[in-house]
DNA sequence: GATGAATGAGTTTTCATTCAT
DNA sequence: GATGAATGAAAACTCATTCAT
């Protein structure tokens, strides 16, 4: 992806120009997609918030559907970059401490952009990218359950059940913490909810 | 509301045109919205498909968004008659069977048209039912928070932040457990499943 | 038209509902199209501010065409009607006389309902009421032209193009006052623009 | 607003062809609403007529009513160039040449697709025009009146209500005179007729 | 006769996409 | 490459009219 910045000026320069379009257009999209829904993010409109004519946008993205998939997958990097970045730190770590910091990456990560979340969500089955979405779930299952398995201090339970159970606690608690009462949470009741929510996933594999 | 019969039964008889009407199109509505999406739904498949013409369809639904509205509530009737009737019987029972209990409605009100949930959910912002659905949640809320006071056995917690880790907590399970998973999942991990959150929750909650 | 009232009281009874009826569609009309114009006139709409089922409507009008006709009939009655009456009186009368009664009564006639007048002219012509217009049109001129033919104090001119030029002249200063100046018109005024026109008129055919 | 051709060559082009595409449409607008009414003036049938497509229309007009109101404009910017031309070389005229000007102004003016008129008129009040209308009708008026003050030779009378007379006198006549008799209104006829409405309007000034 | 639910052709309007400049 | 005017299929919506009750 980098590539040599003293060569090919000129050539450099228009690839510079390319992307930041290309990221015009994809921010353009999602913020649209947040303020008027799917149905009015028509490409007109897109274009126009990015600052480029509607050619433009064709030249970089061959429908609209593309451009609503390239959102997605930008969406998804974001939210992947953090939550493995967490769940690598997290493997050595003794369980309180794991839970912890999986739930504070649970809530870290829905706060990207948590007003995307929705109408990505009926995109994405016809995006074709429930694949990735899929795949990126069993990863953290599987992760979550190498690491329970891991650890011998935990009671004897089906690792695969427990830590379904334990990451879809983590993920709503996180979920609603930030969607539903996003504007009224305040930092100490985030701590406060952390802790409760540790808590509970360690009792419970304990 | 309801009429006898056999006074009014010319009025009865539109009314109940105009009902089927009504209901023919809202289930209509439903339907596409799950089977294609909210772009697809449009005002003339929709009527097609409820076996009107489209002029019947505007005779009762001002817009295409009053319709999604109808559908939404309609949804949300069903998701609040289920889980209010399993929240009654609910107060009097101990804390392991309630929490199994309620465990139990999650599922049961996530396997209510669970394609639907996705598509109503990027709607309902814009449908100005926020309110509603807000309320609802406060609304459970409060009655587990006024559970968890009833309950001496239980350890000294904010009922508050109690209420919403376990609501979401079981939500969440439920939620998952019905939508990434509904194909693969036989009864019996159901039950599994119902077993480890009461598990999860009472641990936490004594 | 009128029948025996004592007898048949039921079959009258129904005769006067009717007529009745078809007075609150044709005056629903009028009113309509003043309000909203031929456009957003819908026969719905009609039906529904005179009371009536759109059924009715068409029990007693068996299409919009027929109901703006009678419209426009109704409204041509009314200023016939005035009209004539004046003009009766006026072939005996001096030439002064004559003059300022035709431009009362010219007054006179632009007052009934003057915002339906516009809205009613562009229908004519689709109406086929064009022909009663101007029948209408040339039976003034006519009677006017037999006035002045009459008066030997006139000086010599083309009688035709005198009753053209006078009937024109009265008819434009009624119209410009009554729908130009309405609301700021006072009696006095009005009088006083009498005077002026009588004058005009008057000088013009010495 | 007038750019070089050989600079902004680009520009021009596309300026060039925005507005032809703008002057189509006015054009069949107008053309439509003459031929067959303001009803059956459907835009897919304008943008047909005007040979683009609706797309067009759209990306041009807001609605409908802003194509009609554009109509509305063009052909009041004719009536008043035509009329403020005249207008202005009136002034210096005396009387009698003066108010033969006005006639014949009158006439031309009408004559300016006298079909329109009636459509439009119906639209005026419902398209927020009337004002420029009223603003158009009180400058003829206060020239008429600013020049009926200047004329010494003039008997004493109110300058307002002698212009408002004057005014409507002549623009009945050449209004009557174009629309109601169009077909069979022969040039000498029209000669005569001015000749007659000039001497009315001048005896009574005088 | 009266009613008003239902109809569906026809209208207005939108928007993804193309293409001449 | 960029532009934005133009396209036209398809969507939302209206309304004169019919007809079962």
């Amino acid at each position: 992806m980098a590539r040599k910045p003293l060569t090919n000026p000129r050539k450099n320069a228009s690839q510079n120009r390319s992307r930041a379009t290309v990221d015009a257009l994809i921010e353009a999209t999602a913020r649209i997609l947040v303020r008027e829904g799917f149905e009015k993010a028509s490409t007109n409109r897109i274009a126009e918030l990015a600052g480029v004519s509607v050619g433009s946008l064709y030249q970089y993205f061959p429908s609209k559907e593309a451009l609503v998939a390239a959102v997605i997958d930008r969406h998804n990097q974001e939210i992947m970059r953090v939550v493995r970045a967490a769940l690598a730190e997290t493997i050595e770590l003794p369980i309180e401490k794991a839970v912890r910091r999986l739930v504070a990456v649970a809530i870290e990560a829905h706060r990207i952009d948590p007003k995307l979340h929705p109408v990505l969500a009926e995109q994405i089955p016809r995006t074709g990218q429930l694949k990735d979405v899929e795949a990126f779930n069993r990863e953290i299952l599987s992760l979550v359950r190498a690491y329970l398995e891991s650890r011998s201090e935990l009671r004897k339970i089906d690792p695969e059940l427990a830590a379904f159970a334990c990451v879809s606690a983590i993920e709503a608690v996180a979920h609603n913490a930030v969607l539903n009462q996003a504007d009224t949470l305040s930092d100490k009741m985030v701590r406060t909810l952390v802790d409760e929510t540790t808590r509970m996933v360690v009792g419970y594999l304990r």
